[in-house]
DNA sequence: GCCTAGGTCCCGTCT
DNA sequence: AGACGGGGCCTAGGC
């Protein structure tokens, strides 16, 4: 058995040294069930997150029951009492316990035992052990932010079915229509009968958009012979950007994708009832 | 950085001896990133399993688009090519790749890169590492089975089994029916000779659930251009769900998923028995 | 490839 | 608390 401790600071390390204060790390190959037990109560008291790989079977009984025979799994016990067993294939845990449940840790018939038991509704998952191939716990510093973005596509689909994210009176007359250097995402007419073209962006717009817009605009200008006007759909647009969109005359409309993506669910839903109800 | 191997036998252990043919565990402590890319390289090709604990940050590009800011997470890639990035806390993983994935690892500018890609829908995750506390590869051994119980097969195998489950004189026909677009989860005739589709529902029914039934039941009537009655089995229903069953002409019918598998297990029990004792 | 439906779904939100 | 709907849902089964 080798165990190798880190400290806070992001390089030093600190080698075989259990008892420091600052360890973040602790990595255990081969442990006993003994010093396993003592791990995992440490790391569950002072809610590290704790991964174990070894031979183990598992109960599930709750909102239904399930049994897994021996095999060698990857156990994963986060800082919130998630529980995840995983097998060595596939993206889903074959068992597992969601945030929110009570840890216990002991030695059963030279086995250890970990048993997570969460309340409303009442589910019980039991993990044993008979070989633990290796145990570590960490205390992982993780602030960095997650941010999720709907596609362009949705906006796309949004605008098809909610012409008015666009303005009052907007016509689309197809989507994706091929233009010489590329395709424009959406055509249209407006509510005075002019010729719209529209640019679609799903994260803050730069001035890339703008030129990319432009050069649609004047394309079309140019092939139909009438004025074309040209309108950027984007979350947000960067200050240069709208300088340059200004100067070439184009029009900035704020679309959300978020919201975009909640507007076609809604669209669908209402379509399927008005199946039922009025068929 | 240490090293430990150990040996396809269950007890016997190779201790730093990469060379070893037989390693099926191998764990590197704080590797740099060319021995992390090494290793990487190597498992992906020997289709193992891959934990990887470190600081990064992770781009995800498909469906929809999200972007993870640097911070300590925990990394896993398994033989089938899933790929999983856990945080601190939670059960979901906050970006991943479901398997059947393709994956690259490289250096790129100082840093440990891994992208994952797939296809229909095109995704991709492209992980970047600037520190790794550690990286470990395995050989899971694992035959173990899986059986759940209390599940809605369960329930619709103990209805077929035992049909006055849903009442006294219902005589089912056939199961998993298809019917225009989705499938009638048992189908029957009641003790009048009348039609009967039942939907069965393993936790608490809602609206949805009694949508799905009408839907069933108004194309069969249609279809047949006979009455059809129709029965939602589950443990409960909601109140909304009941009002809306009730106002559509419907059925309830309570039926619980834990007693349906205890009833297969007695019934399976009594098989085993007959089989012996009386062949 | 599409569509349909289930899941120990999990999770946030609202009543 | 229950109820409802969304999810990069994932996954399995049919066509």
């Amino acid at each position: 058995m080798s165990e190798d401790i880190y400290g806070e600071g992001p390089l030093k390390i600190y080698w075989r040294n259990p008892l420091h204060s600052d360890r973040r790390i602790v990595v255990c190959e081969n442990p006993d069930i003994d010093e396993a037990v003592n791990r995992l109560n440490e790391a569950f008291s002072e809610k590290r997150v704790v991964i174990v790989v070894g031979s183990c079977w598992v109960d599930y009984r709750g909102r239904a029951s399930s049994k897994l025979e021996p095999g060698e799994r990857i156990v994963i016990v986060k800082e919130d009492g998630a529980v995840l067993v995983h097998r060595s294939k596939g993206y889903e845990p074959i068992n597992w316990q969601p945030s929110g449940c009570i840890l216990q840790v002991f030695k059963e018939e030279d086995n250890l035992v970990i048993k997570a038991v969460k309340r409303t509704p009442h589910e019980v998952v039991t993990m044993f052990f008979d070989r633990i191939h290796f145990l570590s716990t960490f205390k992982l510093v993780d602030e960095g932010e997650f941010s999720l973005y709907a596609s362009e596509e949705d906006m796309q689909r949004a605008i098809l079915a909610e012409p008015s994210l666009i303005e009052d009176g907007f016509k689309p007359i197809d989507y994706e229509r091929k233009v010489k250097p590329g395709f424009v995402d959406v055509y249209g007419i407006d509510r005075d009968g002019r010729i719209v073209v529209v640019e679609i962006k799903r994260r803050t717009a730069g001035k890339e958009a703008v030129l990319q817009l432009a050069k649609y605009v004047e394309t079309l200008r140019r092939s139909l012979g009438r004025e074309v006007r040209g309108i950027l759909a984007a979350p947000e647009i960067s200050r240069d950007a709208r300088q340059l969109l200004l100067s070439l005359g184009l029009d900035f409309r704020r679309v959300d994708p978020k919201k975009c993506s909640e507007l076609l669910r809604r669209k669908e839903e209402r379509r399927i009832v008005d199946f039922f109800y009025h068929p």
